[in-house]
DNA sequence: TCTGTCGTTTGAAAGGTTTCAATATGGTTG
DNA sequence: CAACCATATTGAAACCTTTCAAACGACAGA
């Protein structure tokens, strides 16, 4: 029972192969081979001490220890440190489904994000989780990861349990599931996207300007042909973008063919870099001499490409991207981006989810924050080099 | 009721102020002033229709109508539509609370996550998250932010909630919370250290290994003084990655003054920045060619700040980073980077917590992974661009 | 016609907590 | 000394589901 595994046996199921030595040429390969493993012993097997073991131990009612945990003031110093002492020794955790089915409320709040590893995300998640924290609430994350699929279990399963409320960035905003969950008293409200209907609550940044707030600027530098970089159009947000820069070319009388699009699969970084090769592909006299990403991503990954192809940035090509994450701000060249305000979203997101919850007058409300424009050196000739 | 609120009036608690205009010179400031908002009305109320209403309104027993939901082949495919349909106009949602309290067992794993903005934690979490569809459980991601306490508050909830199992990379792996989980019964695998004790399964990566791979690997190139940007010693990578060096500096036959530490608060890429400053503020004699930072953020700090304050990379200063996040090959000076299987580690994490709840034989493991040496632009001369 | 079998449905118990009206315990006041 | 009060504690009901032994009905075989 006690035995000590050997590394060739694998107890845990399917064997996770390493694969190793060095991915480049340089590299040392260093110590290879699998991987060592020892073992411990012991399964201490849930043994459940209730409320009801609680009480007896402490020489005390049920209810008593109930209120211990709930309303720690109305039982006397020592009974309630009794209590406490026999909930440490039996080592009580509350059950919170219990609780949670007679008390009917949860206390848990659910973020469902669009794709955690984009940390425009991440930044409107920790907006969120604070203004959870203020509220004594609990965020846990959800990654839809873009897929529908996973998208409506979550929320299937957040339903189930329950929850205080639902935020949400979603892939399919006109969804089904989504007017489910309303329909059926879980409050939602949508994070970066207006919603479609007025059944909820929603918090988001006006794209259409900051489009034309990125497109404007490339346009005031002197810039004749630009791109726009960004895709699927399936994309809400991309779409508003496009249309911001459509209208900035218009109000400053340029011709149609001022703005070329520059169609992208995904908002990643590789499509970004997919989209510099094409970008650098157009003979010199055609090429566009700015682009505008639809997001920081795609910038990012369309700066490396022209850096790598030898175009230079801003010189040859001028860059904008949207979201201003931290990576934009931190690129080698310095990203131009249209900065949106994260945190402040998902904060004022959780505040009108609690408002719902709380306030019987509640109203829906569509709020639309105003984008800005952050100049960086991947806009601004490099005589002027004023970064930070 | 249907009132239209004006965006003076803000119903919804404390209000948001938006700090508006460009933040530097040149952008437009677009649309200023506060948001719009619009409402739309009707609060649903969770009505709770109930199984036992579902069996009421189908006409059949509440055993059948819990048949139906968990053992669907049981019931006649009459009654079952039957039912089905009373659930679907009853708008029937299955309160989770009341399964996991008389099922006891939950379908849920929760990942407490270091920092959801760095994205080799991501990275760990999408494996996680795979490894967990596979298995027909869903996962919740914790955000604990590097902060102990808010760790703590995670662990207690998800204790609470009789999760499945819990991974975790912790702030502090000593914590008592962590101890206190298993002993009570909940599956707990520490993912990216070592476990202290033999209480749970761990899933790490070698980080001496790596730190000896980078050191080596700077040697190799010829660099004579090299820099460990990386702090606090607190942090156990950070000592590893540390130890790694100075192993392959004595390998090599080094002087201990061989490597010079520059010692940061946390791994930023503020903190990069900070260190940059101060290495290039090292007179250009004494001053270190090459540097390994304990992780990619302070090299992507790093990167940024050597290249403007005028520091060429590699010539100047070769770099080398830690975790190989995807924004490390995605510099415009792809950055060397030591590698993390970090999805892999998700996945075996989550395998380990599998096998733990399944196996009665079950017994804990330390895995310990190999890293590889990633070699990018960063620290090869510019004549090799091989870059991909 | 009786018995046994199979597929379907039922009824009641159980799970751990919270809530609340009711009770017990001392202590104060008139 | 009785009546009353405040404070502390109790007991039982309720929350919604799952589980499982038992009941049921129909039907085949004897």
């Amino acid at each position: 029972m006690a035995a000590v595994h050997t590394s060739d046996d694998k107890p845990w199921g399917e064997a996770v192969p390493q694969d190793q030595g060095v991915r480049q040429a340089e590299g040392r390969p260093g110590a290879t081979g699998g991987y060592p493993t020892t073992s411990g012993v012991k399964r201490p097997g849930r043994s459940a001490a209730g409320i009801k073991d609680v009480a007896a131990e402490a020489g005390v009612s049920l209810g008593t220890v109930s209120n211990v945990l709930n309303r720690p003031h109305v039982v006397s110093d020592a009974t309630r440190s009794r209590v406490e002492q026999a909930m440490a020794s039996l080592r009580f955790v509350r059950n919170d489904s219990a609780r949670q089915l007679r008390a009917g409320s949860s206390r848990i709040l659910a973020y469902v994000m669009l794709d955690a590893s984009n940390p425009f995300f991440t930044d409107v998640a920790q907006g969120i989780e604070q203004a959870a924290e203020e509220a004594e609430l609990s965020l846990f994350l959800c990654n839809s990861n873009e897929s529908a699929d996973r998208e409506a279990g979550y929320l299937e399963l957040l339903e189930e349990q329950r929850v205080r409320g639902v935020l949400i960035t979603p892939v399919d905003p006109e969804g089904v599931r989504l007017l489910q969950l309303t329909t059926r008293g879980t409050p939602v409200v949508v994070v970066d996207r207006p919603a479609s209907g007025r059944s909820h609550c929603s918090v988001a940044v006006d794209d259409v300007l900051g489009g034309d707030l990125a497109a404007t600027h490339l346009f005031d530098l002197g810039h004749e042909q630009i791109a726009f970089v960004g895709g699927p159009l399936s994309i809400g947000q991309v779409r508003d973008r496009l249309e911001g820069v459509q209208a900035a070319a218009a109000r400053a009388g340029r011709p149609k063919d001022s703005v070329a699009q520059i169609a992208t699969n995904a908002l990643t970084i590789a499509e970004g870099r997919s989209a510099g090769e094409r970008i650098a592909g157009i003979p010199a006299n055609r090429r566009p001499t700015a682009a505008f990403c639809a997001n920081d991503l795609l910038a990012l990954g369309l700066l490396q490409q022209c850096v790598s192809l030898g175009l230079r940035v801003p010189e040859d090509m001028a860059i904008v991207g949207y979201d201003d994450i931290e990576f934009a701000a931190a690129a080698t060249v310095p990203l131009t981006s249209v900065h949106q305000p994260s945190q402040l979203l998902g904060r004022t997101a959780t505040e009108l989810l609690l408002d719902e919850y709380n306030n019987p007058e509640h109203e829906h409300q569509q709020v639309l924050f105003t984008p800005e424009l952050v100049v960086r050196a991947s806009t601004r000739h490099s005589s002027q080099l004023v970064n930070r």
